[in-house]
DNA sequence: TAGATTGTTAATCGATTAACAATC
DNA sequence: TAGATTGTTAATCGATTAACAATC
């Protein structure tokens, strides 16, 4: 039943990361009153393969689209807005009310991808109390009962490094089942909650590599030769 | 040559995603007086394969592992950093300080990764002329002279989205190769110059996604086998 | 020697792309 | 009908994992 050695840490790209792609430039569309749209176009405009855009959509279109038109606009981002669930609003808790938790804090963005920090909290009693742009920021101590109260299942940690494990802690035992990560640490979790690591410098290290690479290249073709 | 469709944006993930990892749970061993580190330990702590870690190890490290003791600590750690290129410290601009910018601009984590933002360009003009820990924020028209003159590679664009095209054009114009976009809006770019997105909101969306999907598991098997 | 670990070759897995028939 | 587009099946590609011989 179990593989062996399935890490809870679950990525599951794909698909689902092209999702707000598409529904941010079919909103587009609509708003310039285009009814249909086809996954020619948005292969074009996001530099993505057709077939692949085809196959995404087909997964979460409730209706097949037409062969000559493409797809319409409206129900298309009607099912887009269901599949990621965009309308039932999940709802979270933030801990740590630094810098990076207050712009996730105060992002209205995420709302509009379904998603609502209810609250955050932080150790520290001068934040407490405080709002935000209306969101309260209340202590630590009042996050257990708060959560299980609001039945909240996911988690979103913004303490420095070395107290990520602790506030995992806690958020477990509170009953989170899913934790975005932005701590440099990699966290023990229990198998049945799911983690997602946020890792900026390890993304910008990767694109200076990438472009240090890229730019070897000829070196590193005329060194294969030689060899 | 040249295949058909490659976008001009590159992933790559893997190896070079898992190695900030090593970096920094190695450094925690040296810290403690280890002196090497076997693969399966450090599959262990971060959830990975052995197999896998020990091929990651292979693309980066000087010298092989030791059959029955793993590798050298402080070699290893000065391979990785060799390798990832931490210490010929790239330098990056950044536009755009709002929130998200001023995090960037002060993080000092991204030194240690080797990134160092040299000056934040704003279009305001209130902000122009301020420090933010040592970082000089200035105003857009200065920023090709700068980036010429400095031979900058990287760009970093934290602006609203419905300007993030317009940065992008201008730092392509001043010969920036490497785009870190943390606008939720597809970049057109020449050919030869790379984009990474930095994409929050959908990560959470994926986040969630995945958690609803895991709660709905059970039911689905049931559905699946009433079929 | 026995045991832990390494590195390598082959198998597996999942995602993307190519090829193509079907539709309006 | 011709042409643009769809959806599907098979091929390709890359990353991960399994199996195993080699080493200290």
């Amino acid at each position: 039943m179990s593989k062996q050695n399935t890490p809870s840490l679950v990525v599951m790209k794909s698909t689902l990361s092209r999702l707000p792609l598409y529904y941010s430039y079919i909103s587009r569309l609509e708003a310039e009153g285009m009814e249909s749209v086809s996954s020619v176009l948005l292969a074009q405009h996001l530099n993505l393969n057709p077939v692949l855009v085809r196959k995404d959509l087909a997964q979460v279109s409730s209706v097949a689209g037409h062969p000559r038109t493409g797809f319409e606009v409206k129900q298309l981002l009607a099912d887009i807005d269901n599949y990621m669930g965009y309308n039932k609003l999940d709802e979270a808790i933030l801990v740590g009310v630094g810098s990076m938790g207050r712009i996730l804090l105060t992002n209205s963005k995420f709302a509009k991808f379904g998603l609502n920090i209810v609250v955050g909290f932080d150790k520290d009693p001068y934040l407490c109390g405080l709002q935000l742009e209306g969101k309260h920021i209340l202590p630590m101590e009042k996050m257990e009962s708060l959560v299980q109260r609001m039945g909240i299942r996911i988690g979103i940690i913004t303490v420095p490094d070395d107290q990520a494990q602790d506030v995992c802690d806690q958020m477990v035992k509170c009953g989170i089942k899913a934790i975005w990560n932005f701590a440099f640490v990699p966290l023990k979790v229990p198998e049945d909650v799911l983690v997602k690591n946020e890792n900026l410098p390890s993304s910008l290290a990767v694109l200076a590599h990438n472009l240090a690479m890229k730019s070897s290249k000829a070196n590193k073709t005329e060194r294969i030769a030689e060899n």
